[in-house]
DNA sequence: CGACCATTTGATATGGATCAAGCGATGTGG
DNA sequence: CCACATCGCTTGATCCATATCAAATGGTCG
């Protein structure tokens, strides 16, 4: 499947690490002689679908990943947002349970999951690792439902500050996903989020100079309507 | 704080084994000598509170538990319920993220966290398990987000059928909440609850011969509207 | 310039919330 | 044993937040 150019990990963390932010995830992989695979994704590419084999794990290098699912009607759900240095795949069960898709062009270790489970047998910090892994992703579901029963204006002002944090480069964020990538993690519609957002604009709460980009001009209003 | 009869975790594993449903949840504790103490909780009684030290591990022996969060404006998002043989309260961090409750008199057994986490470091298949459970509830939590995006119908429907599965006595489900416990982990009124539940009553999919007793009629329709 | 796509804005519809009342079961004190 | 209070649940009437439908705007790329 994934023929090419092979590196350690340890250099491809090393090119993660030049990115801004701070990774959300832990340093999975860090100080271990794993062989990974970078590969390169355009934008809406898949990276893998729901119920496929997970037989890798991913990390971020460069761009950003969505993972979701989708109704038998069509309606999506995105789980989450990966951007460089955050872990994304990993499965305790045999299939995915959900799919994976670049958000832009992107690039993305892979390493195959025997490999990582077969350290952690051996080494028990590297499976402790894993163990915090799995509980963070499960801290930011129960964020996520959370997040589903708030009104659609706390709900947009409760991404704006995630995002945020996440991308710490003073008070502007530049979002990597579409209104449509957002409407479907928080539950909306496009029209419902754009909506929201020029009416925090014109509450002077935030600015946008263009439309993927943000400023946050008041970041306690944005927490006070959070609830 | 637990100053009651202790009992080896095995003794105690086979008194909830006696309970009619197949366990949700891992067998952890099984064929490990930790001592527990089992504490009976009366209804409403809370069992731990949102960050407060997550000194200790929770499995429930007989009744049933909810835990969940609240928002600041008072509203309340059921996470999960659990039912006996299921484990609650297992943390990563020093500190619980949700509360919970008993939601009929019960029977809890309590472990110390510290008791667990040593035992997982010198034993890799109990660390295993460990990661297991939370990979469970991260699954479950996922669930619970794309539940959260359905129609009314299609959560109560939903509902049902995981209320079915996990207490599969037959056809017929004894229910050990109140409807209000139903509309907070669906993020719904309680009124909308009931409305479902009539509606479904009339197209014959369901009988509700007392409020907390549903007889499923007809599941393939359940399923198909779930979506 | 023109085609295409993402986004915004406007008008209207609707599902579920809210407000309000009634009902049935359970328990308690007289 | 019955009157009555309480609590959980259902049902009805109305309202409102968000979805839906529709069109205009703006940015990007060939």
């Amino acid at each position: 499947m994934f023929t090419r150019t092979a590196a350690t990990l340890g250099q491809l963390n090393r090119n993660a690490e030049t990115g801004k932010r701070p990774s959300y995830s832990q340093p999975l992989f860090d100080c271990i002689e794993l062989q990974g695979a970078a590969m390169p994704f355009e934008r809406n590419a898949e990276i893998f679908g729901e119920s496929e084999p997970a037989d890798y794990v991913y990390k971020v290098l460069t761009g950003a990943v969505r993972t979701y699912r989708v109704l038998n009607d069509g309606r999506r759900q995105i789980s989450d947002f990966y951007v460089p240095g955050d872990v994304f795949g990993l499965e305790l069960g045999e299939e995915h349970s959900c799919s994976a898709e670049a958000i832009a062009a992107s690039t993305v270790l892979v390493v195959r999951r025997s490999a990582v489970v077969a350290l952690a047998e051996r080494d028990g910090r590297i499976a402790g690792r894993l163990w915090n892994l799995t509980a963070r992703q499960l801290q930011r579901a129960q964020n996520h439902t959370l997040l589903l029963i708030k009104s659609a204006q706390q709900r947009v002002a409760s991404f704006l500050l995630e995002m945020a944090e996440r991308y710490s480069s003073g008070s502007a964020v530049e979002l990597p996903m579409t209104r449509q990538d957002i409407a479907d993690y928080l539950g909306l519609t496009i029209e419902t989020v754009s909506r929201m957002l020029t009416q925090l604009e014109g509450a002077a709460t935030i600015e946008l100079p263009a439309s993927r980009r943000i400023v946050l001009c008041n970041r306690s209003a944005l927490t006070r309507l959070n609830s």
